[in-house]
DNA sequence: GGCGATTTCTGCACCAGGTATAGTTTTGCC
DNA sequence: GGCAAAACTATACCTGGTGCAGAAATCGCC
């Protein structure tokens, strides 16, 4: 379907792709802070104002890559097998992440992906950026919740600011253990008896939190 | 115990109120983003210099009148008494905050209350320094958690997150009715029944969502 | 291949938030 | 009254981000 893009649009991509790889490279030489969008844009080849046209903000230029995870937990509820609740299949989702060390669940430790984690997790205006992603998908979540499993609103949303929370919660967790040196096969088991502790805590409810 | 704060401290906190004054004043009046610190230091009278010693950044400018509710619940669950369940208690202090219009439930329409709900949510960069709240309030009621229920580190980081998840929700749901016209004595009773709700939720799960 | 029309890129000037520095004023205290 | 510490100010600077006008590349068509 897209044999022909022409010219033009392959052009734009492969500038995109320049400035992007540009980019991350210098944040991960010298720290994001460190490097201004001048030096990337000289790096890559482009004007200033180029830069600009093409990634919003110095954030974006990192978090881009994240861009298409925003709508992944609505996606995974709409496509969910019949008679599948939606958090079993948010559950298995996640699990299947883990075996697969989907980056998305932190649970991935090739040199790149953690050194990127790690910037992250410790620029503030990149964590900041990062929020923003939850609450999209947040929002999200709570849609296709409401439209496919017949949820009232606001029951909706509370329920995807939950799972949301959660999932969030749980990446987060193996982030910051591989940032700290735990590499991922010695993770794993771990990271999936505490999917299922969590994703059973969602299931079942806080009541058996001590008084 | 502050009796002599001494007139260093007394001035010193005229100062940052007059400037906190002023900044909110022209924000309310002209917008957020039209309005730049410069008007901001001039119209308080100070240096725009001694402003930023002040305030870190335009946007605390705002938002420094929330810094203290992002310990708050953490503090209910630390002074609930003896039998009782942390989720129990944090119910019963919203559920008072509710009845007391206390702004942070989102359901106090005071003028000035109601136009700062308003600019906050309709400023993006506001929204995001709110947010960091949000991370901190869940980080310190997982230590309460932690230390006064006996929750193992990650359950308490994992319920920490549900509820702060869902309070916002509950609060902003509110702040943004509230900001549409709704009036705050007429949505009172929804608010509460949504309350009741959104607690029934994290303490029994969302076991009930439809397959 | 050539040629207008359109899109993209660039350079430049500009604004606003935030910081570093060095010097001036104010306050606390003996 | 006078001295040390603290607070304040002016100034210059850096960086992210935007507006604008013109140069350059691409497209589609002949």
């Amino acid at each position: 379907m897209n044999s022909k893009p022409g010219l033009r649009e392959r052009k734009k991509q492969r500038t995109r792709a320049a400035i992007s790889e540009a980019a991350i490279t210098l944040f991960l030489e010298h720290g994001f802070t460190r490097v201004s969008v001048a030096q990337v844009a000289e790096a890559a080849e482009v004007s200033r104002r180029t830069l600009f046209a093409y990634f919003p903000t110095k954030e974006d230029l990192v978090v881009h890559r994240f861009a298409d995870h925003e709508t992944e937990a609505a996606r995974v509820v709409r496509a969910r097998p019949a008679g599948t609740t939606p958090l079993t299949a948010l559950r298995e989702h996640f699990l299947r992440g883990l075996r697969e060390r989907d980056p998305i669940t932190g649970l991935n430790d090739r040199p790149g992906i953690l050194a990127l984690h790690r910037m992250i997790l410790d620029t503030p205006s990149l964590v900041a950026r990062m929020e923003r992603f939850k609450t999209g998908a947040e929002r999200a979540l709570a849609e296709a919740l409401r439209e496919t499993a017949a949820t009232p609103e606001l029951t909706a949303r509370l329920a995807a600011a939950q799972i949301v929370a959660v999932q969030w919660a749980l990446a987060n967790d193996n982030a910051e253990r591989l940032a700290y040196g735990e590499p991922a096969d010695e993770r794993y088991a771990g990271a999936v008896q505490d999917a299922e502790h969590a994703f059973a805590l969602l299931e079942n409810g806080l009541h058996r939190l001590a008084s």
